[in-house]
DNA sequence: CAGTGGTCTAGACCACAGC
DNA sequence: CTGTGGTCTAGACCACTGA
């Protein structure tokens, strides 16, 4: 008697079949039940491995309707955002860390427009720069919505950056990131030590928890910066 | 007699307790089994909930040692990198596609080492636009691995792309990607419409399936293009 | 060695949506 | 209306790994 079947024989079986050109994109596989006999598993067995397939953008399911090989592959990475800190001390250097500016006061209208802020509603504004083994890493432009996170007023931020902060006050949030590239303007330029009008790889990203806008931050980072991903 | 607990329930219960504090990160949570009869369910539902908050980055968990809440949660996200058809389309504009340039060859050296090529592999290098309502969107630099790909020889790019070929013959696929920000040298500016020097978002791809290398792509998107995702 | 998560089974009820 | 997936249960065996 060999061991049961796994949720990943199966699994590697479809896809199997599916590079095969057996199970053609935008066809229907045969339903749990019948896969099940099939594999001579339990339905769960089967609808785990099926679960998967879904997560991985490879097969769609609906009910009644069954489910179906994608026409077109969802081609969805899984991307790692690294925490500065980290980032750097992965690569063996020496971070460092600088606040170069703190103020609070009404939102400039362009952030009030992107975060939804009511009129009310006051920010702390803050410009930090991020340092490996000395050199400018990353230039923080952070915003904190201090209705949502009050304590963000008097928090210090002359030690370590906001991003800690936050990470720690809010676990959990809703966000929205966009990656760019920028020209640097001459502010730009001096603080990351480059010429005027040099790309740099730019993220943006705007951070909500239960319809409350939390924060938003722009990262701008050191010429030739890379974000990498394996999937 | 109320439902039965679902595991949605023991997650949003558990994250709860985790953004209060009562569960802080590096603190060890309660066994599978206790969990289950302090919610009232059974094992398998908590542990399905249980999976899904290791798969948002949220807990940790090992065998012998439990389950811990991450000391610095992962920020992960999920980027859906659009096929650059669909993403024209999508936003209502009209997609064209022209091809510049194809040869097969010897790869160079660069390539070699990145695609770990054997001294024998031949490549198929192209060259390619997308238009978008007539406007340059996206410049396409193709290299396929003739050796895993022995199609792509005789594979006729002249009436659309081949990133939509390759998504056929090679369903599935290990990834590398990397985004940054380069500057527009003179051809790029020429093809794309922007000035020499411009700051030009980049994204680079490697992909293999079982171990043999199958294409390299660099793709520079027209000037102020956004990458955006939402978690 | 023993606690913990990893997984499979067999059966059940249910919700949704195509037919 | 009925087929299909979505989910829960109760129980079982196993594999890893920390104490």
């Amino acid at each position: 008697m060999s061991s049961p079947t796994t949720f990943r024989d199966i699994k590697t079986d479809i896809m199997r079949r599916i590079a095969s050109g057996e199970w053609a994109p935008g066809s229907r596989l045969p339903n749990e039940l019948d896969l099940a006999q099939k594999f001579g598993a339990a339905r769960a067995t089967v609808n785990r491995a099926m679960r998967e397939l879904v997560d991985d953008g490879i097969v769609e399911r609906k009910r009644k309707a069954g489910t179906h090989v994608r026409s077109v592959p969802l081609r969805q990475i899984r991307l790692h955002i690294p925490v500065v800190r980290a980032e750097i001390e992965e690569q063996g250097a020496d971070y460092r860390y600088a606040l170069l500016h703190s103020n609070i006061g009404r939102p400039p209208d362009w952030l009030r427009a992107r975060l939804s802020l009511r009129p009310q509603d006051e920010v702390r504004h803050l410009t930090c720069i991020h340092f490996a083994d000395g050199n400018p890493y990353q230039l923080e432009d952070r915003w904190i919505n201090l209705t949502a996170t009050p304590l963000a007023r008097e928090a210090d931020f002359s030690q370590s950056g906001p991003s800690e902060w936050l990470i720690r006050q809010v676990p959990f949030s809703d966000v929205e990131v966009s990656f760019s590239a920028t020209a640097a303007d001459t502010e730009q330029a001096e603080n990351i030590g480059c010429g005027k009008g040099d790309p740099l790889f730019r993220i943006e990203r705007q951070t909500s928890w239960q319809h409350q806008p939390i924060t938003f931050v722009r990262l701008i980072y050191q010429r030739g910066y890379r974000l990498t991903s394996r999937y």
